[in-house]
DNA sequence: GGAATAGTGTCTGTAAGACAATATAGA
DNA sequence: TCTATATTGTCTTACAGACACTATTCC
């Protein structure tokens, strides 16, 4: 992998002037690639999408949705991770947000390897899998893991991504972009809930959201079983809502 | 820069076989770097290192200190930073926090290139600037960014940095970092001040430290022109401390 | 004593936690 | 009616904001 060329010796009259003999070749860069850990809730279980690659390395192993930037069609980064998660499920502006980069030299059999972590969050309702030449499924978190062994390090991605969302759901609106359409303030509580790992307070979980004011009610019950619950839909054009004050729970020690 | 080369179309016998096969240079890369953007409290402002760039491109304009990995000495990403920074003003282990990762086709005039920045948090005292080959200096902040014009994306990504980090003020212990060994609380109280650009309420602010429980006493105290202060220093081995509330600003809205 | 800075007392306000109480459906 | 779930009332607690007050130094 050493690039026997010599390095930059000549000096330039202009910027221009370098770079009309810029030679990218001249020095080995890492691969680079971007991976999206997409999240939706269903069953009761938060799950994550993930993918059996068909080709080394790894062949055969299942691995979050991910691949390298194509540096003809992406302008960003971003583009990467969201013309990739519309491959696999036809979703076009779901909640994205960048999470970390991990780059060393041994996550990758290949050599040095950089990888930024994109999260997403996607209401399961709708989401029709692109199934294309490999297979996809949704796989549930139980113990902060999924049950199939993941290729490259991404167990471990996957583990500090449930680590931000967690985090981030203690003082956040995140949960929002979990639902459907329309949906109850007892189904918003489960997804925290759910996400969380542990039952909240329901009067104080409805004054946050209140607080927030995130939701429109529509004119719509839900009659389940017992007493109807009322239905509401995310306002339009509303952003994520940063509460003061965090869900009480282990932050420090 | 588009590669010519034929891709992968033969198929392999195993993992093994298909890396002894593998040919890194089968597709392009984007170049990827490392920049750090290293804040410091002095003269009653922020400050952050700033280094005047000896090559092409941006060729004598300042910018962050950063750079290219070097896939044969550094392990990780973090090495990366971590050498640059030290290279730079000899500090070993300073606070450092990864911040996002930008990557696009127009940031660096010499295509696809993707920057992982980090942030560095160091005490002014007893820091000697390591004059290399090229200039270097503490630049002041003032409305969210420094005077000189930057290199590359620079400016924005400062700006992002700032951010953030006044941001993560209203709700951690962050600036200890900031402070020399000794230091009284109306010196923590003011970087807090100078960081959030706003002053602080005295009492609320002794509150938090306290409920934080990351600083000691020493017997020491400053005498200065009025009454004297009580010295502190950070405890060994603490951890950022996380508030579970923030202090009062817009956060949303 | 006066000025300046260090440090405390204490009242108010806001939102979270706890949990009891009430409301509305179907069986 | 009873049961289950939805929804509200309200008391307590924790901590931030406001601001007055006290303490300690030098002049």
């Amino acid at each position: 992998m050493i690039n026997d060329k010599s390095p930059i010796t000549e000096t330039y009259n202009s910027e221009a002037d370098f770079l009309d003999h810029y030679d990218p070749t001249i020095f080995d860069r890492p691969s680079t690639s971007v991976d999206t850990v997409i999240f939706t809730v269903f069953d009761g279980q938060l799950q994550v999408l993930i993918v059996k690659r068909t080709n080394y390395p790894f062949k055969n192993q299942w691995a979050l949705v991910g691949g390298f930037i194509d540096l003809e069609n992406d302008e960003t980064l971003e583009d990467t991770a969201k013309r990739k998660l519309e491959e696999k499920t036809g979703v076009k502006t779901p909640y994205l947000e960048q999470c970390f980069t991990i780059g060393n030299k041994q996550r990758d059999p290949r050599g040095w390897s950089v990888t930024t972590v994109y999260f997403a969050l996607l209401p399961h309702n709708k989401i029709q899998l692109m199934k294309g030449a490999n297979e996809i499924k949704w796989s549930p978190i139980m113990n902060n893991q999924v049950q199939e062994l993941l290729a490259f390090d991404h167990t471990e991605i996957l583990r500090q991504a449930i680590e931000r969302l967690r985090n981030k759901v203690l003082y956040t609106s995140l949960p929002a972009y979990l639902m459907a359409e329309k949906f109850t303030l007892g189904d918003l509580q489960k997804v925290y809930e759910i996400i969380l790992h542990r039952p909240l307070e329901t009067k104080s979980f409805r004054r946050r959201i209140a607080k927030a004011d995130i939701l429109e009610e529509t004119t719509e019950m839900r009659q389940d079983a017992k007493r109807p619950a009322k239905l509401y839909r995310l306002k339009k054009d509303i952003n994520t809502y940063f509460f003061l004050r965090t869900i009480e729970g282990a932050i420090n020690n």
